[in-house]
DNA sequence: GTGAAAGCGCTAACAT
DNA sequence: ATGTTAGCGCTTTCAC
């Protein structure tokens, strides 16, 4: 460990190189790895960079470079698990390649979004990593065409003509659901969603749909879609289930929806699954200790982090080719909140 | 909007100095808003810019000054709604001044702390926003001391000698748990904990116990804390409820003991709040929509993020003077996990 | 008012 | 095998 009790200015590598007696150029060469320096020189070298405790500056480094050891990562939030596991992938995996995470948070703005991604140009970062708000045509996929940037673009899409796409197989999934609920007895079935999202939304929706109807073609599915945001979503519902309406079975879209459907459950006193089932897309800790447990669709972050940094780093060696859509296959938790219908009271009434 | 098909390479201050037949020397003042600029060179610079695309790169701006303007944040992890919420807001308040927030995660580990903070050290953040993996005297915080690092600690610390702390006053939201839960009539109470992050948890345990007997110096007061880690904690709770230990209320200390405790509840078939009460230390939103929904203390993120990036800056500016440790009020939410004993079927059975 | 020159800390081409 | 030179893109004296 080197003693330096005042770090009045940290040792630059002219520091190295004048009390290791050589150029800092070889310095450099010296910290590189390159084999060619006299081994006597290297080790004086490394002599100087303990006592001096010495360290490159990475973005000093990467000034002589056009692109930094930098990947820039833009979630829509940072708020749930979901996004949360995946920063921390994403994280990891650049890391593991030498490089620094820059994440940032559009906070479900397109034009925040836009704006992250200018400053992450102006860093010159090496490639981004996209969560689109929205889909993959937002001003931000936009901006990173016209500006030549390096990217790939992740979970709120399906695919792109621009840039490699990764995300979870929405339809694949929703049509399990679907297969789940019909073989439980479901014939009257309410989907919830954001219609913002159009792509996946629609994915979801229409595997959903397609499946269902194949395996039992009198069954009658509602559709309630929010425009943009979710409290709109929960007045709509309200509105849904005030009008005297009594689906079986909810299958929630994404996450925030499994809330608000929970909620709405509780104002009108309806438990699962005995008045009313529920399954919603995207799974979370809470889901399996709370009663009854919440069945899901678990989306493989994993999966979707690893294969979107291989795709990225691809790209930024230089692979070129046209773009490639990967779909991940998820899982699905049948909880206890699906049911088969007609076996609880199923009827209105307090808390 | 400027027109570049093609970004061979971006603009520099140079480009655009000669586009406006001025110095490099004139661009860069008129980017910094002096005002001794003659008007029409002026004029010319901004048409330039408009013109090339030119935007200034921040981190070859930050190359000659000492600090960049970059702070770095430091979390032990991402998936959880309040370090969700932290680093959203910090993002937020460290853009507002002009600065980047870099945002890492030591993943529950120390040694890994250390690490990230290295690199932060080596990118010269102009200060660090620390939530300790364990408390204020791990590593990493002697690694800021001894390099004359500029942070804050927030979270899992109550004071240090070296760095101004910040975080929800536990001490002060247990003695509030503690008045409720004893005036809804329990005597018997389990706290489970986490014994690693050492004060913080000191402080909830002593505020609640504390209160608790003063209150009632009969209550009995059982306490459950893991060392480190989580799974642990499942264990050693399995096992004294294997005892035939029988406590009316629950108050987990941290937000996986909750769900540690839940999930025990549930294996055991008790249901909140009629067979036990259940109050956790941290708030999430699916709290309010599950049936019942679970009492929490809600941290004031926002304030312990302003207060950290208040701190942070007044220290980055030069300010002197003593660390200074702030305690920010933390809100009850009781909500229908409390009930009062002896109001259930109280036994044991069930799914 | 403005620009030339000197760097910030590093690397890479080119000599030697 | 090593050092010299010339930058990366910017800012900041300091003369003019």
């Amino acid at each position: 460990m080197a003693h330096r009790q005042d770090q009045q200015r940290r040792a630059s590598i002219h520091d190295v190189a004048s009390r290791a007696g050589v150029s800092a150029a070889t310095v450099s060469k010296v910290m590189a790895g390159v084999t060619t320096v006299k081994p006597e020189n290297a080790q004086r070298v490394f002599d100087a960079v303990e006592q001096l405790g010495y360290r490159i500056d990475p973005l000093a480094s990467d000034m002589r470079r056009a692109k930094r050891r930098i990947i820039g990562a833009i979630m829509p939030e940072f708020e749930s698990e979901f996004f949360g596991q995946m920063v921390t992938q994403l994280e990891s995996l650049a890391e593991q390649r030498g490089y620094t995470l820059v994440a940032a948070s559009s906070r479900e703005s397109e034009a925040r979004e836009k704006e992250i991604l200018v400053r992450m140009h102006d860093w010159r970062v090496a490639g981004v990593v996209l969560a689109p708000v929205r889909n993959e045509h937002g001003p931000a996929a936009d901006f990173m065409k016209a500006n030549g940037m390096t990217g790939v673009l992740i979970d709120r899409v399906l695919s792109d003509d621009a840039f490699d796409t990764v995300s979870a197989d929405s339809a694949a999934a929703s049509a399990e659901v679907a297969r789940e609920l019909i073989a439980k007895g479901h014939r009257h079935i309410l989907v919830v969603g954001l219609g913002e999202q159009a792509a996946t939304m629609r994915a979801r929706l229409d595997g959903f749909r397609t499946t269902a109807l194949k395996l039992a073609p009198d069954v009658r599915i509602d559709v309630v879609l929010a425009e943009t945001d979710v409290e709109p979503l929960r007045a709509q519902l309200r509105e849904y289930f005030a009008k005297g309406e009594r689906p079986t079975a909810v299958y929630s879209l994404f996450l925030k929806g499994t809330l608000v459907a929970l909620s709405e459950f509780r104002r009108r006193g309806w438990h699962c699954p005995n008045d009313i089932s529920l399954v919603g897309f995207d799974d979370a800790e809470w889901m399996q200790v709370t009663w009854p447990a919440i069945a899901a669709v678990v989306q493989p972050v994993r999966q979707i982090a690893g294969h979107a940094m291989e795709a990225l780093f691809a790209r930024i060696e230089g692979g070129e080719g046209p773009p490639i859509a990967r779909l991940e296959p998820c899982r699905i938790l049948m909880r206890e909140s699906v049911g088969s219908p007609g076996n609880g009271p199923h009827s209105g009434g307090g808390q």
